[in-house]
DNA sequence: TATGAATGAGGCTTCATTCAT
DNA sequence: AATGAATGAAGCCTCATTCAT
């Protein structure tokens, strides 16, 4: 509490500390899924605890369970930002393939997903792991309606390629689908152990890969079969 | 004891009944991996316990225990029987590309992992859980092993098909890690929940990726780039 | 929130909080410690689960873990915790030892151990099961540190009192442990089933045995041999 | 079944073949015993089991149970064994004894005892583990009621010595039971970590204690107290 | 509000004993 | 008579979650 010089008294208003505490309330949220994010992929899914999580992030165990239902919660909160985030790349590219750059938006998911591939694989297997539970069922169900209006965006983005005659004529989604297969697939690649583990140039296989998927299915590049 | 018309008494000889036990016991060992499996795709791996399995095939939960040293070496024995088909499946196509049929190893592959995707993502699924188990890494040593030999052999014949300009001239793994990849995402895509799950081609979708990744990489398919 | 007479606020502090929760925390272990001990010596020692523990202790089972690492680990504290007392027992006899009282270490040495033979018994026991197990090992190095260290003290001291002719010139150690050998003796008869169960004055026994303990290998009474 | 040159039909008689089996049977009983022993000493109580002990002797777990009730009574047999080969031995010695030799009871009984310290050391375990157990109580009572039977010979003997004036007047068992605390401690003395392990005359150490064992009590040995 | 001690359900594994062959 | 596969009770330990301070 201060006096300024006319005597008037300075106080943080009521409203200033609810918004400070919200603030502080955000940021330990996000030092907590931070903190959890960070020992997934340093020490694998089955070994982090939330007595773990709770001990990096410097804060007490009970406090976790005040931003977060359950580890779980956590976990699919996780999911989610990854998703948002790829939602967003794509959406980028989708508009550029609209502005004229056919590969854009395959361009933008496959750059989205590769960037940082421990990461991508870690938000697959959590994701494969929250899909059964209950407890998150509502976020899993909110997640899934984020990714069928993706469908639609990219069912309607491909016709109009295909209509252009830029690409193949399939059904849609089988460009798409093949387009997340191989960016799956590239990811894991990173991973198999005893068969890719024995090769460095990991970047510039992953290019390799990234090209194929963006050129695959382009009008033109089949033979006839 | 039993007397034939001819007087001749027929026993079960000491012989006969030690391979009567003998083929009991390995029928149990069959019996415990089949229906470890099968809890395994139906309930997933987290749900699935000793006790669960002894209960679902009808044994003791002591029993397991006779035929495996832990439930991890159930799993590591599932991953290993597949690598084994899995290998014995390429080796056979391998020969065929040599004998003058070049797509015909990416074809076997490809056909192997996705004649059964479930299958497959559950093993990919138990390695990646195995990769750190202390317990299994005999097995597993032995699992990489395999899998480098059968590197070579694909670097072989990848080699032999750039040289005759039937494939794009870049390292040799390029070429089968990408059909790795593919392969691996193919079979995660019949699963991905909320995106691939509302199609029902999902074999003519297979098929299409397959095709995809049998052709990739011939020469003459590629864009200058 | 009290206030005093006087209007002063008298609030706990977050210090005295916490010093009573690292109290109550302590109190704890001690508890379950003392609870062990008490099955250990009721019930014998295979009989003893962690369970029963917690049972007995009233507490939940997941609360021993909080405090103790393992079964083992609970086992090693009681016997560090004896052997510190025998230990600090003995050092200060060997200080009267070396203050004019040649017997007062054997003497100090008898009386501990054969204060609650009971007691000292299971230690015995716990001892050698804890032996082999790797995962207090480090905790029975330290002990046998300690031992170590009480060894070099006692060849100290009954190197003087041999020099003053107060002990037959044997090697020193002989002398201590003849001493620990009959005091291990001594406790074990107390125990003896059909041999020695039939009599009354266990505390007279022990007394003879004891001083046999205290004045073997005096000067002048040993015959010639 | 064999034919004689005079046509006589020559067979093992049915008391030829039970005394046969009866003596195979007992091999048998011996050999579970021996093995049992060895691995007692080999691997501690705690490791061995029954199907070690039958792998070991080269027989079937069943056969084991043939011989004897369970696991405990193996044991208990081990441990009436050994007393008994005890009792037989101190009586040879309290013959010497009565026959002139004061020292030859106590001198044979050390000797006994700390011919195999680890074996004796394993019977103490042995006994203590089964003092609890019901299901071997009536070869227990039966081992107490040797031992009470050797008392009642000890307490004849030693109050013969002492009416000599051979030993100090004190009650009888004072004496058998410091000889029996010190062979015990004796033992137990071989055995110590930390304390005792760090010297390599055991031999001479185990004389020099057995001396005191025996010539402890004798006559004009003991200052006044 | 933040804390972390306490909880107990539930998982894995061992092993003495039984019993069909 | 000998066998050893089968059994399941019982033990140890982990960890998500709660709640008193």
């Amino acid at each position: 509490m201060l006096k300024t010089f006319l005597g008037k008294i300075v106080t943080t208003t009521s409203t200033d500390r609810i918004r400070l505490k919200k603030q502080r309330f955000l940021e330990r949220e996000q030092l907590i899924k931070d903190t959890t994010l960070g020992l997934l992929i340093r020490d694998g899914v089955e070994k982090v605890t939330v007595s773990a999580i709770a001990t990096e992030a410097g804060i007490g165990k009970g406090t976790v369970y005040k931003h977060f239902q359950s580890k779980a919660e956590i976990m699919m909160r996780i999911v989610s930002d990854y998703e948002q985030m790829l939602v967003s790349n794509v959406n980028e590219g989708i508009k550029a393939t609209e502005n004229g750059d056919p590969g854009a938006a395959a361009k933008a998911y496959f750059e989205s997903r590769l960037a940082n591939p421990a990461l991508d694989r870690l938000v697959q297997q959590l994701e494969f792991r929250l899909e059964a539970d209950e407890s998150v069922a509502t976020e899993m169900a909110s997640l899934h309606k984020i990714r069928h209006s993706m469908v639609e965006t990219l069912n309607n983005m491909v016709s109009k390629l295909i209509a252009r005659g830029l690409l193949e004529d399939v059904p849609p989604h089988y460009h798409y689908l093949a387009c997340w297969a191989l960016a799956q697939g590239a990811v894991d690649v990173c991973f198999n152990q005893g068969f890719a583990d024995q090769f460095d140039d990991k970047e510039k296989l992953l290019n390799f890969i990234a090209n194929i998927g963006v050129t695959m299915g382009n009008r033109g590049q089949f033979r006839e079969h």
